[in-house]
DNA sequence: CTCTCGCGGCTAACGCCGTTAGCCTCTATT
DNA sequence: AATAGAGGCTAACGGCGTTAGCCGCGAGAG
């Protein structure tokens, strides 16, 4: 193993274990045994540490993405990654400055995993992309009161999505409206 | 107008032209023509601060928020408040720690009013909550490739809650679901 | 076997940050 | 006229990311 793939996991413990907050340069390189300076020979500076961390990240969660054949499923695993990683997932939303560092590939494959629950419906994908993202995000910053029911919460969002749809496939028969598939779709994550 | 005022005054007005990253005690404190220590006088420290702009933009959101009568008109004036507003927006949303300092009455005045929009079920009221801050947040990350046509994407997200609604309400006549009003409901902003 | 070169450590330091301690002056009140 | 406090000031602390420059040690070349 690399000093620098070393680095990134005493990194990524440090993060989920202690927060962002205790996530620096000194306390990395006390962790590793080491002075500050010294993780320069390895690593260019926070912010690559950082994308490395979005990028271990997000391939986990696009590959628990793309195996999911429906919506509620789709939907509870963003969720449960979410819950489980929470300032992983905070690090990847908080700082898309950092995405030009992120290979292109890994964000399309959750993207096309939604793309293809909604039968190429771009507006749709991206609403409950949205949808997800948002709910998760107010989450985990506790935005809901204590004593509401979060899975109730999503249950009702996956469903009004998924009754919507049907409605709408019953009602465009024959020539459809401008849902076509455009663009690749949009990146995912975050 | 106090000298804290002013002090809140410039630092509104710093995060919204420069930035999160300008907004410093020392920049404050040069554009007021004094020290940065000079700045207890007025404010217990930049939390203080924070919690005040966020208090401001935040009284803003919810008074404009409180005079719809439906859902599109909400999720636009939400829309359009956040796009005009990305810092605070930002701000309000990435720093839930300092809401112990919110004075409680400004968070419910939205969230009422996104309650009575959606007669009183909670599930749904929360799910459309996080689908538009989700949307916005997603859309301020620029996390959707350059073409994407965001309003189509909002009008979706809109459409979809509205007919979802109506399929509902026609299908649960007589006795209703486990929708009733709960709790007094969830805070708004975000 | 020796010489060299560079990897990977080190210390010192810079300029920023929020914040505290302690002093002084000026104004308004008694 | 005396006094208290409001509101400035300077100096400083500990922390941050980062740079400059030095050095020992081990591997590979001659």
């Amino acid at each position: 193993m690399s000093r620098r793939e070393q680095i990134i996991d005493v990194a990524q413990r440090l993060l989920e274990a202690e927060g962002p907050e205790s996530l620096t340069m000194r306390r990395l390189a006390d962790e590793l045994g080491i002075q500050a300076p010294s993780l320069y020979k390895h690593v260019s500076g926070k912010p690559e540490i950082e994308a490395a961390l979005q990028q271990r990240a997000l391939r986990r969660l696009a590959e628990a993405l793309a195996r999911t054949s429906d919506l509620a499923t789709l939907a509870a695993v963003y969720r449960r990654w979410a819950l489980a990683h929470p300032r992983l997932y905070e690090l990847s939303t908080r700082q898309p400055l950092a995405r030009d560092r992120l290979e292109p590939g890994v964000e399309t494959e959750a993207a096309a995993a939604l793309l293809r629950l909604t039968a190429g419906d771009l507006p749709t994908a991206r609403a409950i992309w949205g949808m997800a993202h948002g709910l998760v995000d107010l989450e985990l910053a506790g935005r809901f009161p204590p004593g509401a029911d979060l899975d109730a919460v999503w249950e009702r969002a996956v469903a009004t999505f998924a009754t919507a749809s049907a409605t709408r496939a019953r009602h465009a028969s024959g020539v459809g409206g401008r849902t076509g598939p455009g663009a690749p779709g949009g990146r995912a994550s975050g």
